[in-house]
DNA sequence: AATGTCAACTCGGAGT
DNA sequence: ACTCCGAGTTGACATT
């Protein structure tokens, strides 16, 4: 008994939790509440460690796809993005904040993030936005600089979240204005936040399979407790049933009841093994 | 110093 | 072709 009993049994967990889409629309549906969507499709297995996430980890990736430090590299040569206005409005940001476009502009392939530049409109936000110049104090020049939200922006944003993990443009542009930022920056943040979200969900999921492994296991040691316990009972009663055929009948030589055929072939007959049956010091064992 | 967090990035796939 | 999003990564900053 033990695990490698259970292991033998091939006791193999897979949840696929097919009711979310692998493969979500357009619009794939909000994950409102971390309740059990089970969108990760994940496996369990006995052998090994029972659990096993599909979800790939960073170590898994030595080779970055993209050439975004080339990229960086390359940029950093080319012009300088215009200073911004200082962070008047500064109380809003914890920390001093790169101009957003300067960070933006680290990649020369800018096709993307030039698209939330192109509206007068996301201009203006742009001008507003989150920063203080390219330059710091040590007088680093267009060094990336990491922006903190502040708790009134991560909350705004936070409950944004809670009514559309998604949104439209429309909502965007609303939300980036009211929190002041570019409405890349809120896009950003909600990428992440869904992605966090989905970290979380998989923890969640990865621990209830391993409560469901745990419970499996100990349900499969107990059946084949349960087991070996009823082919005892059963070889203790063997004798009983040996002869049990109505077309070989045997009386038993003791008390001349009639016993089974003893046939293999029938599923209910049980062979009559003598090494259960002395029949010089038991005659009727099975009486 | 090591580790964690998170904003911002690249890339590729999918939808229109 | 364009846009959006997920996955994976990077690097600045915070925390231990």
């Amino acid at each position: 008994m033990g695990l490698d009993d259970t292991c033998n049994t091939c006791l193999v967990l897979g949840l696929g939790f097919s009711s979310t889409p692998e493969t979500p629309p357009k619009k794939p549906p909000v994950m409102a509440a971390p309740a059990m969507s089970f969108e990760p499709f994940l496996t369990l297995g006995l052998s090994g460690e029972s659990c096993r996430v599909t979800v790939t980890k960073k170590a898994d990736h030595a080779v970055n796809k993209g050439g975004y430090l080339c990229h960086r590299l390359h940029h950093e040569h080319e012009e300088l993005p215009t200073s911004a206005a200082a962070a008047t409005a500064g109380d809003l940001y914890r920390q001093a904040s790169p101009d957003p476009s300067a960070v933006s502009s680290f990649s020369s392939g800018r096709i993307k993030r030039e698209r939330d530049l192109l509206s007068s409109e996301e201009v203006e936000v742009e001008k507003n936005s989150c920063r203080v110049s390219d330059e710091d104090e040590d007088g680093a020049i267009n060094a990336r600089k990491k922006l903190r939200l502040t708790k009134e922006q991560s909350a705004l944003l936070e409950e944004s979240f809670k009514q559309h993990s998604t949104l439209n443009p429309n909502q965007k542009q609303a939300l980036a204005r009211e929190l002041n930022l570019k409405p890349r920056q809120v896009e950003v943040w909600f990428q992440n936040r869904r992605a966090r979200t989905k970290l979380k969900q998989t923890e969640v999921d990865c621990e209830f399979l391993k409560r469901c492994c745990e419970t499996l296991t100990n349900e499969n040691r107990r059946l084949q407790k349960e087991l070996q316990e009823l082919k005892a009972l059963k070889m203790a009663a063997q004798p009983f049933y040996a002869n049990r055929s109505a077309a070989t009948l045997t009386v038993c030589p003791s008390c001349e009841r009639t016993g089974g055929d003893g046939n293999p072939k029938n599923p209910f007959s049980i062979p009559s093994k003598p090494r259960f049956y002395n029949h010089v010091t038991n005659p009727s064992a099975a009486c």
